[in-house]
Order: structure tokens, then C-alpha cells, then sequence
DNA sequence: TATGAATGAGCTTTCATTCAT
DNA sequence: AATGAATGAAAGCTCATTCAT
């Protein structure tokens, strides 16, 4: 952390050629941080160019120089949410556990995952609205690997391989099935919360959730 | 131009009392057909006013003549949804099986259920984006009964009887696991589908899908 | 002048169901004035629809509302213009002279009509600096029967049997002539004025212009 | 990164005093060449100074550089135009022919001018949808000789004294007679094909044009 | 001589809503 | 009960131009 005056290009101040180029990425970044959390919070249509110009240290024309429009710009903003949701899934290590508490916490830390990250799960719930649209049009997007998808079919292999886990689903299913629990605690907050009383994101009933999810999944794998 | 007072229901002058509060019933029944498909397929912010007055048989003037505005229009939409969703829950009948048939059977109901209501999932969705502050505004939705988990309810409570599921679980768990279930397939098709190239609803797999969510909700609840 | 109160439907106070008809009529009417107006003097990119609203009794909105935008604005005031030209020219009467008088008349006139339709002119040019693009998209303007031309024709053909016009012509080549010398006076007028210092449509040489036109396809019509 | 003063020109740096100039006239070259094209195509509004840009070597900057602004470049754009078609005309070569057949070719040459130069012709057109203002800023323009007008004079003066050419014009009268019939062809060719279906510049039809004109002009001159 | 980043002013367009009848 | 005309406010976007280096 301590500057050393030795080698390498000096950090942050004492302006050489690339600083311009490290202010307009700074510039960029800010902007798409403000897009994010406005697009999240208000889905597309809702989200205003004047809005997230103003709590920007921006202007809107900026917007317009790195992006080139709304659309463009709420693509940029998907394109980062899931590089970095994609990233983090890349540091998955379950392979020294035997596949049965693998899976058990392969569905824990996803479980985990999506309680941190809301904004992601906001996003994709609007573009599920939009009927994926953007995710199409975006080169970036279309061609994006999964890696936890990859750790899951690892374990399922071993698990077969073991004896221990039933033959009759593959790993997109079993995705699903984890998806489907964690995506529903958090996008379907507000509505069932509403409408039965009980906020599924209430942290007294957090780890009895996530207990919960480990025995079906493991419960359903092992069944017979 | 003078009244005939003779036969037959005059179409439009000197119509009786209750015809014209028919057709008024039309009028905004009407609306509400075109509002519902235009907010599930638009969302909140997307959709047009002057979209869905084009669509309707009527004009614009007439939706803020019955609705009041784009919101309570809104509201009307979404009470009118989950009140067709209620009616139809109220129709399960599961008493007549023993208790691990009669969670099989609510699940794959509620599974085909959410198939073939793919717009009120999606209403369901745009309003959880507004963190269901329209359900909160509506006297109707704020207080609606839900039949499907008293089903459940009585069905868990025959099991424990019988001493064949597990415990620790309440009615409100295993419904949102398997609300869970069903709605991500419907209200996640699109980024999944694009993600992992496979089509949730593809028919030639709905039949495994369905004994899929049979399956794992009784594992769970009859495991150990 | 003076109000006759005895027949027909009163001109304009006294709100009968057709008022609000013709007030629309008038404020399409007026947009499209003003919108010829400043389409002719600064250009199709050029023009304003902020100064186009300004210079109008209503408002910008009006012209949105009206009209769609600015593009089916400028196409309406070309139509507008092309459709006065017509019915002007579905006035010429020029059958009962002999056919060289008649050709001359028929120069002169089309002569006088240019002078005194500067603004038709400056939309002619406009409208070719975008190659005819709003024209070719315009329905109204694609099939709009030219009676200039037929009257032209029917001149022609009786040269012809009386054998006083030459036979290597046709009646657009003769049209492309007078419609050469009449809009070159008036759309070249400024960069001409600029260069040689002569003013094409200085009153005092009107005359000389006029009949150098008539001599001109006269002595070429009848050369020989 | 010292200099190496051995051998050859070093590319970028150290230039010689003439080599920086000549890319500076390089560059400046480019940008009319563009603009001239950008202007010709969109007129002065419509054309676009980033896109004048993209097109160019250089960059945006250069041309406020260089030029001041998107003013002064159109009028530099037009100052070279205007020299290069006068430069053209000073090489008009007809006293050795007899008056008749000199006013002839006089006319066919200028003919083939103007079909040469459409582009001219067109920013011709624009600037008088200017009024010709920037022409009259223009120190260069507003005193610019007009060889082919001398041309014309002296042809005509020929023909005066020998009694073949009718006394009732003077030259710029018959300039303006052969420039309209030539400009008209190529600038009013979009209209003109949209409503009469024949375009004035099908390479069929032109060496009857070109008669037709020769033969007007003469058939004039000569007429009684 | 050259350049990428930045900008203010103003452009076209859209939206939910209301007025007058 | 119903309607066509009208509207203010604000949306997304574009433009020629200048700054900092």
C-alpha cells in the first residue's frame, strides 16, 4: 500500500499521457455504477436519462459520448452485472467435498449469492420482462459461459459415478430447481410478502432457509 | 327525435336503466382485457395509455372516465388477476387422497396452473419491480384470502398425523418452494433461454418437469 | 359583407356541431401556413418545429398531434403546395388561339404563375437537395396528374396537323424548356444577383424576360 | 527516442519546414475534399461536422483549426468550387468558329459542364436556399470573373456584325437562357423524374438534349 | 500541429391528463 | 355516457463548439 517511487508508473497523480484515458474510464464507470442502480430500481421504461445524468458527476451529454443512448447503456449496465455475478461463480471450490455435501454447499453459496446481490436479480427479472431482448443483442451477453453450471455437472458426474445421486435429471434441471428457490426468495419479495405476510428475506428465518434448500436438493438427489 | 316507446330496446337513445349500465359493465370490462395483456406484456412504466385505448373499443377519455388514471387502472388490472387466480384455486380438490398423493397432485395442479397464466406471472413480476406498492394501495388485494394454502395446510397436517413427513417445515415454506419452482420456469424463460439455450416451457419436456417438482417436494417432505 | 340573417348555416359564432370540426380544419390549416412558410425559407434540416409552433396560434404539441412529426409535416406542406399548383393550372385555357399564339400563351402564363409562387419554388428545390425522397414517399404526390402538360399536348398536336411545328420534340421536352427558363429566374436568383450583378426578377426587364420566353420556343418550335 | 540526424526524411518528427507545411495543405485538402462531398450531399444545415470528421484523416478539431467553423468550412467549400469551374471555363476555346456554329458549340460545352459537375451544381442550389449570404461574405466569390460569359460576348459581337444574330439581347440574357435549360436538367432531375417518370439526365436521351439546346439558342439568335 | 474528453444549448418527440361540449 | 381537441411537462437525443494537454 505504501507508494514505491522505484519502478512502475506512478498510481493516480503527476498526470502522464494516461491519465485522460484513466479519467474518461472513471467517468465511464461512474456512470454505469448510477445506470445500474437506476435501471434496478426502476426497470427500464421507468428509469430516467436525466435522472441517473444528475447523480452522476456527469453530465447527460456524457452518457450519450460513451454509450450512445439508453438502450445501449442499460446493455452496458447488464453486460457488467453479469460479468462480475460470472466472475464471483468462477471462485466456486467444492471438489474436495464428497458430492453429497458438495451439492449441499454448491445450493448454499448460491443461496448465499443471490441474497447479496438484489440489484442482479432486479435486473434480470426486467429483462425477463423485456423478453431478454437486450441479452440477444448484446455480442458479449449471448456467448457468456456459466461456470457454476460447470462445478454442478462436475459434482452430479461424481455423484453418479458414487451411486449416490438418481439418474433421471441432468444438471440444467438441478440448476433450476436451486434457481428457481434462491431467484423466487428475492425477486418475489415484495408480492408474497404482501399477500401471505412473511418477508422470505427476513434474516431470522435465513438460515432455515438455507437449510431448507440443501435437504431438498439433496433429499430429491439421494430419494430411493 | 321523438321517443317511440313502442317495441324492441332502442339502441342507443332512451335505453333502459339496466342496458345501459350493461353496456357501461362492457365498457370496462373491455378495457380491462386490453389493460392486462398491455401492462403483463409492457410492464407498469411501458405500457400507453394511449396504446390500450386504440386497442379498446372505446377512447381514451372513457378509461379516465371509470379508472380515474393510468394507476388505478393498474390496480383494477392487477385485482381483477389475482381474483381469477383465487376463484380458480378454490377449485382444488385433494381430500380424497392420502397425503404424499395429495401434495403430488397440488404440485403438478399449481404447476399446470402457472402454465397456462403466464400474464399474471408476469404482472406478478412488473409489480414485485415496484416492490408491490400497487397491492399494498388496493383495499381488495391487501386482504385476500389464499385458498391454495389452506389446501396445503390440510394436507401437511394429515401427513404429520400419519407421522410421514417431516416437521420442520410449515405450509408457507413448502408453497414457496413450490411457487418457487413454477414461476421461475414462467418468469424466467427468456434470460434463461438465452443463457443456457434451453426453453423452460419447451413442451417435450414439461411432462419431466412436472413429476420432477412431484418428486422433489415429497423426497423433501418424507425424507429421513 | 353585411350579415344575412336569413338562410343557410351561421359563418362563424354561435357553436353549432360542426364548430369544433372547423376549428381543427383552421388549426391544421394554420400550422401548415406557417409551416410553409419556414420549410421554404430555411430548408427541410434547417426549420424549426420550435419556431414553426412559435410562429403558430397553438402549440408544438399540436403539430405531433396533428401531423406526427416533422418529416409528415413537410411531406403535408409539399402536398399542399404541389395540389394549389395543380388546380391553378387546371385553369389554363388556351384552345381557342392558334397553336403558335397558344404556345406563347401558354409560356407566359406558366412565366407569370413561377414568378408568382416563389415560395412552391424554393420547396421544388428544397425537395430535390433530398432527391425527391418525401415526394417518392408521399401517395398523394407519386400519382398527381400534371395539366400543364396535357394542355401542352394537346398545343402540340395541332402544330403538328397544321404542320407549323417541327417534329422532333416532345411535349415534356418543351415543358422541361419553360419550366428550365421559369424556375431558373427564380430558385438561381441570388447566387446569379451575386455573380453578375443582374437581379432575374427585377420588374424592369419582367417584360423583355417574358417575351424573350415566347420568342425562344416560338422561334425553336417553328424553326425551319 | 534522441534524433538521429543520418539518414531520409524522418517521418513525424523532426520534419523539415516544408514537409510540415505541404501536410499541412495535405490535411486541409482532405477536409474540403470531404466537406465538399458532405455539403453537396445534405445541404448546409443537414450536413453534419462529426460526420465530415469521421471521414476525414484528421479529426474534428482540425477542421476548427483550420477553418475556424462549420461556416467558414462551407464557404471555403464553395470558394474552391467555384474556382475550379472557372478555371475550367477559361480554357473554352471558340473563336475560330462562325457565330452560328461558336454560340452552338459554346452551348454544348457548357452542357457537358454542368453534367460533369453535378455536385456544383448542387451546393449551387443549397446556397441560393441561402439567399447567397455566404457568397456575398466571401471576398473571394463576390469579385469572381466570369470567363464564359466574355466568351459569350465576344461571340456575339461577331455575330451583330454580320448580321445574323437578332439585337433585342445582350449576354447574360443568353447565359441565363443556357444555364437554366442545363441547370434545370441536373438539379430539378429528382422531382422532375418523380412526377413526370422521365429522368432528365438518362444517358439516352442526352445527345437529343444537347441538340435541343443548341437548336433552341440558335433557332433564337437567328429568328426573322 | 494535434487530440480525446467534455459541454451547454436546444432539438424532436412523447406522455398522462384535462377541457369543452 | 361519451368524445375529439388540446396541453404542460418532461423525456431522449443531437449539435457545433471548446477545454486541457
Amino acid at each position: 500500500m505504501t507508494a514505491q517511487p522505484t519502478d512502475a508508473a506512478p498510481p493516480d497523480e503527476a498526470a502522464l499521457p494516461g491519465e485522460r484515458i484513466r479519467d474518461a474510464e472513471r467517468t465511464k464507470a461512474d456512470i454505469l455504477t448510477v445506470a445500474t442502480r437506476e435501471f434496478a430500481d426502476r426497470g427500464y421504461a421507468g428509469a430516467r436519462i436525466n435522472e441517473i445524468a444528475d447523480k452522476t458527476s456527469t453530465t447527460k451529454r456524457m452518457i450519450y459520448y460513451y454509450f450512445g443512448g439508453k438502450e445501449q447503456l442499460y446493455i452496458a449496465v447488464l453486460e457488467q452485472a453479469y460479468s462480475r455475478i460470472r466472475s464471483l461463480e468462477q471462485q466456486l471450490d467444492v471438489e474436495h467435498l464428497d458430492p453429497v455435501e458438495a451439492i449441499r454447499e454448491l445450493a448454499g453459496l448460491t443461496f448465499d449469492h443471490h441474497e447479496s446481490h438484489p440489484d442482479f436479480i432486479r435486473l434480470v427479472s426486467i429483462e425477463n420482462i423485456h423478453r431478454a431482448e437486450h441479452i440477444a443483442r448484446s455480442e458479449v451477453l449471448s456467448g457468456l459461459a456459466n461456470p457454476a453450471l460447470d462445478v454442478l455437472e462436475a459434482i452430479l458426474r461424481r455423484g453418479w459415478a458414487a451411486g449416490v445421486f438418481r439418474e433421471d435429471v441432468d444438471a440444467l434441471d438441478v440448476h433450476q430447481v436451486i434457481s428457481g428457490f434462491c431467484v423466487f426468495r428475492t425477486a418475489n419479495r415484495h408480492t408474497f410478502g404482501a399477500i401471505f405476510g412473511r418477508d422470505m428475506l427476513d434474516p431470522a428465518r435465513r438460515e432455515h432457509q438455507r437449510r431448507l434448500l440443501g435437504d431438498l436438493v439433496v433429499a430429491y438427489l439421494t430419494a430411493r
